[in-house]
DNA sequence: CAAGAATCCTGTCAGC
DNA sequence: TGCTGACAGGATTCTT
């Protein structure tokens, strides 16, 4: 979102292309004459979600899925890019494509008095860096459940923004078993889950940010957290806590809900 | 109701 | 080199 904010907070859109009906769901009908000759008045995040007000009181709500993103270039791109479905020509030159392979993504328009209302907005958890989202909250959250912490963490609807490898990294930062039910953690557990997420997306945005320098680079480099992972993608490899004898007996990796989980059998209890 | 599975789609990588 | 299958940062909808 600050990547297109850059680009695009206050300017006027010159023209926009719309190369497909549907990502995800379908697209808005018009949605290329709609974005056509708009001022970008600001922007805004929800959970996932990339909220682009307009001036005339629309707001493009923008989800990138699991593959999507926003190329963004100095004029047109030095080679074709596959699987652009949306491209905005912005006043001052600068082309901002939507590009999304595997077109998990999705773009929606709402009015922007009422944006919150969306379905798709409605229903989502507190946002896990706000105050809102505290240990009496999460623990109210967590009673009753008994599916697993690592999917209750997923669930949008309990904290709103987190995604996979984030809640492998948490539950490490917290030693908490992602097979844990819910239900099962104590007051003082669910107190350590709260800043462990907190510092985990924190230290994320920080090194994502760094991306965000050379985003205007044609190869599109990746963030820099990756290398910050401590379980997550490291099957069999010792975690970086483990004290060093006996040695760390290397991170597990099982499936919940359809997903990757990665653990240290002997941190995470 | 809750929980797990299937689903949408393409690209990449490991193994043969 | 080419083929096959597993798997991938998500989230809804269907089934059990």
């Amino acid at each position: 979102m600050r990547g297109l904010a850059v680009r695009l907070e206050g300017r006027l859109i010159r023209h926009a292309q719309v190369h497909r009906p549907a990502l995800r769901w379908a697209l808005p009908p018009g949605l290329d004459r709609r974005l056509t000759a708009a001022r970008v008045t600001g922007f805004r995040r929800r959970a996932k979600y990339i909220l682009m007000r307009l001036d005339g009181n629309d707001t493009v709500l923008l989800h990138l899925g699991m593959s999507g993103r926003m190329a963004i270039t100095e004029g047109p791109p030095p080679a074709p890019v596959a699987h652009e479905h949306i491209v905005l020509h912005v006043e001052d030159g600068w082309r901002i494509a939507l590009v999304d392979p595997r077109r998990f993504g999705s773009v929606h328009l709402v009015g922007t008095a009422a944006e919150d209302e969306h379905h798709l907005l409605r229903h989502l958890g507190p946002e896990p860096l706000s105050d809102r989202f505290d240990a009496a909250a999460l623990a109210a959250s967590l009673a009753g459940r008994r599916t697993p912490v690592k999917v209750a963490l997923l669930d949008q609807r309990i904290v709103a923004g987190l995604g996979n490898i984030y809640v492998c990294e948490a539950l490490y930062r917290a030693r908490i078993d992602p097979r844990r039910a819910a239900a099962s953690l104590s007051a003082a557990e669910i107190a350590r889950v709260v800043p462990a997420v907190q510092t985990v997306l924190s230290e994320a945005i920080a090194a994502g940010g760094s991306s965000l320098r050379d985003y205007v680079q044609p190869n599109g480099e990746l963030g820099m957290f990756q290398h910050a992972w401590q379980v997550y993608g490291r099957e069999g490899q010792p975690c970086p806590d483990c004290p060093g004898a006996p040695p760390c007996p290397g991170v597990v990796r099982f499936t919940q809900a359809g997903r990757s989980s990665f653990a240290c059998p002997r941190l995470q209890t």
